[in-house]
RNA sequence: GGGGUUGUGGCGGAAUGGCAGACGCAGCAGACUCAAAAUCUGCCGACCAUAAAUCGUGUGGGUUCAAGUCCCACCAGCCCCA
């Protein structure tokens, strides 16, 4: 029969019903643990996206498994989260019900895909017997102060009365109603990934992953050195104290402490509860207005270098700690109260904000360093090199040499030290919202804060709510959810409304996958550490960070709870390219230029459309669809029928070096050609290449057997050869021809990856190219094995070469081995 | 504004510093056919009537016997940060 899906059903069959692709633990072969991003099950078919990104991994799978690995490849689904409460909420089917749903149709079609994914590790992050040990870890994070709650704002939307994810916010305005976001204060719960910030940037350069994705993370952590100083507070004529009754102090965070002495202005996050603190009854009007206006900015407008800087005086002081001046203390959005400590000191003559803000309020503005000593140049000034003026003691001090005399002498009085800062910012995991994990925290009027004891988790969370947006978290109008007993006192006590980040889940799913149906821990050590870390993840680039570093950020936490002993989870990381609509745009329902596999999978088969994939783009880089390639694979696909079922009956044997003609050396050279370069290319996530030399291959056999001499043995064994190499990409279609053509034995996904016999890529007699002053003249034959002496003798015995050199002279001769032969002449 | 990344025929894309354009798609010509489809064969960067020569990997410099590849500057696209 010629492959068509029918191929792909008799198969996918006969592969279930023998249990192929059963992970057995302990099965020979060194442990490879091959992982894709686990999807959103969301209602329509797999796209194209999951296409790319499932069957090629699958392929990469089937080599390694074909090259002896025991292969653990495990499938799931990322399956609590917006989308689906979204849908509820606007056609009234349940999140669950509509999820399970879909989780259904992306199973069975991920099945007729046809790829090696054992079903029994699946893993649903929905389920309450996956959720339970986010619960279960969040409380050990808590227990260990990794998990704790404060006052942070969200984005809220007045008109829906809900609080929006980031990604909802469209340009400042709600991307439903269009009305204008702003930004409200909440107590949410966070996970300290702060604490690991260092060892996330040390542990970069060992991790296999692209250069550029550890460059993201690299500057999304953001180290930056510098010193913490402090400057004294005077509200209404009066220094400021603290509960102590020492005098207050005002900590900012600089890099460039050596312009210290320059400082002529403070400023301070308007939405900080300090700057409520510092601003007098004067001002406090201007100032809560400026907060109010203040929340309806993004803070990326805010932090943006070309928006028109806006503040207000907030009536307050700084004191200077070591000349004593008295500057004023001004709210300004283009400082954020979440970063470093919120306050920022303003040194206008050597920072460009600082500057555009001080001339456009008449600030004063201090030089404090010069490039050269006693030369001003313009303001401001914001190299990293010069000399001090203007600071006192340490004018006339090179800049580095200062900022150790100024943390030196800050530090004499307790007003500075070194200090290292990072741009990374705790991981703020609540969400006001339902379809999501319950966080197991109890409040109880006189115990406060109290984690639900672990025999009674899951909490489970409950299926009938109310979730039309209001402004609550759905759970919150859930009564019989809410009241519960305190733990500790057994009092009444109302259980926490808010959900988890659904990052939550995904930061250690990897780990559940080997032990997914334990139900007594989160996994069991003994396995993670026997099938983790991940070898292999592939997903795509945009991912980068948050997912990445979530995960790495889970690894180190629960190595250092003693739930696992290794530092990292993915050992090796690859991100597919993404596949773009025909018109070169990203791909989107609204653009209307989606492309759907569906009707391709069904006219032409799993494998045609698995290998065109392979074929169309460079994995790497994706690009615009086209299917224009989409026939060259129809057609390779039958001739490959053709020339396999000419071998059928034969028996494959390879003759003996020494019977060789010309055209069996070209044919071994063709098979060996072709297996070596497949296993690096696919080893490197490179697929149209080894394609490319399939393709190569078949037109040598084709070759070889219109030749007189050729021996059908050694056409079947170069054809076996072939059949092999497209196995991975193309496994029904050649689990057909292998088992029913050519008469071979079940599987031939269970067949030994081909090796390459170097003997035979070796060449008695190589062409090559011989060039005067780089530009190629013509080419001799030489033996393979020829040195420089013997190449230049060849080629200066060859009647071409002194019309080439046309009256020049040779000044020098270069031969490098096996590629060229250059002649400096002049 | 800073950082990163990409730029190769009509198209998808190949090229450990060593003959640019592998392998395909599209196109052209031919064979087979009553005809078409399918299949097979050949051609297929530009310039040129043709050949030869010359030019040719975004632009301009540089390193090298030799640069698509390495270095510098610039232009354009995409991504991240601001």
């Amino acid at each position: 029969m010629s492959y068509s899906i029918e191929t792909d059903k008799k198969w996918q069959g006969k592969w279930a019903e023998t249990g192929l692709y059963k992970f057995d633990p302990n099965a020979d072969g060194e442990k490879l643990y091959c992982l894709e991003m686990f999807s959103y099950p969301s209602g329509a078919n797999l796209h194209l996206g999951h296409w790319y990104n499932y069957s090629l991994t699958d392929s990469w799978a089937r080599f390694k498994h074909m090259q002896g690995y025991n292969l653990f490849h495990p499938m799931g689904f990322d399956s609590f989260g917006l989308p689906a409460e979204n849908y509820a909420i606007k056609t009234g089917i349940h999140p669950k019900d509509s999820t399970l749903k879909n989780i259904d149709t992306m199973e069975k079609q991920l099945q007729a895909m046809g790829t090696t994914v054992d079903w029994d590790y699946e893993v649903k992050t929905c389920m309450p017997d996956y959720y339970r040990w986010n619960q279960w870890f969040f409380i050990e994070l808590y227990k260990r102060g990794l998990a704790y709650r404060k006052n942070a704002p969200v984005n809220w939307c007045p008109s829906c009365k809900t609080v929006l994810a980031n990604e909802q916010v469209v340009d400042g305005e709600c991307e439903r109603c269009h009305s204008e976001v702003v930004r409200k204060n909440m107590t949410q719960w966070f996970f300290k990934i702060t604490e690991y910030a260092q060892e996330l940037l040390d542990d970069l350069p060992k991790l296999d992953w692209p250069e550029k994705t550890k460059k993201l993370q690299k500057n999304w952590i953001g180290r930056s050195e510098g010193a913490q100083v402090a400057l004294y507070v005077e509200k209404n004529g009066e220094r400021l104290t603290d509960e102590n009754g020492n005098p207050m102090k005002l900590e900012v965070f600089t890099t460039r402490v050596d312009t210290f002495m320059g400082i002529t202005y403070v400023v301070i996050a308007p939405e900080s509860e300090l700057c409520a603190k510092l601003t007098t009854d004067e001002c406090r009007d201007a100032v809560e207005e400026y907060r109010k206006a203040t929340a309806k900015v993004t803070e990326i407008d805010r932090m943006s270098t070309t928006r028109e800087k806006t503040g207000v005086f907030t009536g307050a002081y700084a004191i200077h700690p070591l000349n004593g001046r008295r500057v004023p203390i001004w709210a300004a959005d283009y400082v954020v109260a979440g970063y470093g400590t919120g306050v920022v000191m303003a040194v206008p003559s050597h920072d460009e904000r600082d500057y555009d803000f001080a001339h456009k309020y008449g600030l004063d503005i201090i030089r404090v360093i010069q490039p050269e000593k006693g030369v001003d140049s313009d303001l401001p000034y914001c190299e990293k090199k010069g000399y001090l003026t203007n600071s006192g003691e340490f004018d006339g001090m090179e800049m580095h040499d200062a900022q150790k005399a100024i943390v030196a002498k800050l530090a004499e009085i307790g007003m500075g030290e070194w200090k290292i800062n990072y741009r990374l910012r705790d991981w703020l995991i609540s969400r006001q919202r339902y379809w999501g994990t319950p966080i197991p925290m109890v409040h109880c009027p006189s115990c406060g804060v109290v984690p639900v004891p672990e025999e009674e988790l899951p909490v489970l969370l409950p299926y009938d709510v109310e979730f039309t947006p209001d402004g609550e978290s759905p759970l919150a109008k859930c009564e019989s959810f809410m009241n519960c007993k305190c733990p500790k006192c057994g009092g009444d006590a109302r259980r926490d409304p808010d959900t988890m980040d659904t990052f939550v889940d995904s930061s250690w799913y990897q780990f559940r996958y080997p032990d997914n149906k334990n139900d007594k821990e989160m996994f069991s050590k003994d396995k993670i550490n026997k099938f983790c870390p991940v070898d292999k993840y592939v997903g795509g680039a945009e991912h980068a960070c948050m997912h990445l570093l979530y995960a790495r950020f889970f690894t180190k936490a629960m190595r250092d709870m003693g739930m696992l002993d290794f530092d990292e989870p993915f050992t090796s990381l690859v991100h597919q390219g993404t596949i773009l609509g025909p018109d070169g745009q990203k791909m989107s329902k609204s653009r209307g230029n989606t492309v759907a596999p569906d009707d391709y999978i069904s006219k032409y088969g799993s494998d045609v459309f698995r290998t065109y994939l392979g074929f169309g783009f460079a994995y790497i880089e994706g690009g615009p669809w086209s299917d224009s390639g989409l026939q060259a694979i129809v057609k390779f696909f039958r001739r490959i029928e053709t020339c396999v079922a000419e071998s059928a009956g034969v028996a494959a044997s390879l003759p003996a070096k020494a019977d060789m003609t010309s055209a069996d050396k070209e044919l071994n050279y063709a098979v060996n050609y072709a297996i070596k370069s497949s296993t690096a290319d696919i080893e490197k996530f490179q697929f149209n290449t080894p394609i490319a030399r399939m393709m190569e291959l078949l037109n040598a056999i084709t070759k070889y057997s219109q030749d007189a001499s050729a021996k059908a043995e050694f056409k079947r064994y170069a054809t076996e050869k072939l059949v092999l190499l497209l196995a991975p990409f193309a496994p029904h279609f050649t689990e057909e021809l292998w088992c029913e053509t050519l008469g071979n034995g079940y599987s031939v996904y269970n067949q030994k990856w081909p090796e390459v016999d170097e003997s035979a890529l070796v060449k008695d007699e190589i062409e090559i190219a011989v060039q005067i002053n780089g530009k190629v003249q013509f080419k001799v034959n030489i033996p393979a094995e020829a040195d420089q002496a013997a190449v230049e003798a060849i080629v200066n015995a060859d009647d071409r070469l002194a019309g080439a050199l046309n009256g020049r002279s040779i000044v020098k001769f270069i031969y490098v081995k096996g590629r060229i032969a250059n002649i400096v002449a002049k």
